[in-house]
DNA sequence: AATTTTTTTTAGATAAGACTAAAAATTTAT
DNA sequence: ATAAATTTTTAGTCTTATCTAAAAAAAATT
């Protein structure tokens, strides 16, 4: 069984592995996770000698399936409380984060199961993350960066690169959810930002909000 | 903030001042706590220097206000936790407590309020213990052990003392559960049973079982 | 009242997870 | 290909919460 922090550093190699190919590098891991970089080593060693990292010095870390599949457990209670806080409780999408960092590390199969089942088996968290279901696989969507859409392409929102509470609110500001409709205009060459229509009022967004924001082709 | 460690002390502390005047003892914690005498002094002086408790060497302990209300608001979260078990998750009675430690501990204060209002402001817990309210008043009842009811009165049940797995998993089976109604036929010297009659069934309650059931006189 | 027993505290040690400083390995640049 | 810069690891220290063993204080017994 893994502990607090030992959940905490698998969770961080498992969301830097974006390409499950790489090896993820001990100054990334100590950076995720705010600590020095001999830290990431002294802990990078147990979770070795635990089975649940593949890890050759100076060559960095992978999970291994245990591994993979306890970074997923926690992922996976992460994403349903905050589905109970959004849906049950009335948090708004910006503040479940600390709170689901907390509730994660909660430890029994049977909560996790009656939550799921409470919640009619959600596939999707408040911020459009995929909900890993009881085995361990993460569905996968086909969605692309804002940033990426084509001129003249509709799309539907489905999710947020960055879910800081600073993107958040700027999204719920200019009325920008989960759903909403966005219509590529054009596209200025010379910041990268995009005019779009959302809600049949044109706007303009940047580069920095294009590259945070996860939308499908309708 | 007190940590993990801390808040299991401060409760442990609680509930072993059934009359808050009297001082809780070193070693009558480290029992509570399943440690030894010396590593309850360590965290008495720690609880000390933090303005939690009152102590004087060899004295024993007090909680101080600010560490009463401390323990009240883990009491708080551990029953109303419990109460969103069974109500909502399947949980039964005997399955919460476990769960209940792990969650007792998560801070957030809206989480606490938005739960409490989420169940309706509940005033017990699945066995019948009061939940304090948000400013730590404990609602205290009038309850007392079946054990001291007289010969020939109705009572209902209320609570239990022992609320381990295994008492509850009795109460269970026999078909004892909060608002069963138990009359009181006779009581036996010899072993200290009682003759009662619950269900309108006559049945012998052993010595045991009479001083952990609560009942209020109907 | 003196002695024995029990309780409580102190002293020193250990494990987990973090830190700093320095050494070693790797990568980048010249 | 060598030197410089960066990354990673090691060595040793700190804090929290625990432990054992021993000392000190309080309570119980004779």
């Amino acid at each position: 069984m893994a502990t607090l922090s030992e959940e905490n550093y698998l969770k961080a190699i498992f969301h830097l592995a974006v390409d499950d190919v790489v090896s993820v590098s001990t100054n990334a891991i100590a950076r995720k996770m705010d600590t020095r970089a001999s830290s990431a080593t002294d802990m990078i060693q147990k979770l070795f000698e635990k089975g649940l990292i593949d890890y050759q010095k100076y060559k960095g870390v992978k999970l291994t399936e245990k591994g993979r599949l306890a970074a997923v457990s926690v992922i996976r209670k992460h994403r349903l409380w905050e589905v109970f806080l959004v849906d049950k409780l009335h948090f708004s999408w910006d503040e479940v984060h600390e709170v689901a960092e907390q509730l994660e590390h909660i430890k029994s199969k049977k909560l996790t199961a009656e939550l799921d089942a409470f919640l009619k088996f959600p596939k999707e968290d408040p911020h459009g993350d995929p909900i890993p279901d009881s085995m361990g696989n993460m569905p996968s969507y086909q969605k692309l960066l804002l940033a990426k859409v084509k001129q003249s392409q509709r799309c539907i929102c489905v999710g947020v690169k960055d879910s800081t509470p600073k993107f958040l609110q700027y999204l719920d500001k200019h009325k920008i959810a989960l759903g909403t409709e966005i219509t590529v205009l054009s596209r200025e060459s010379y910041d990268e930002s995009m005019a779009v229509k959302i809600n049949n009022i044109q706007r303009s967004i940047s580069k920095e909000v294009a590259h945070n924001l996860f939308v499908k082709i309708a």
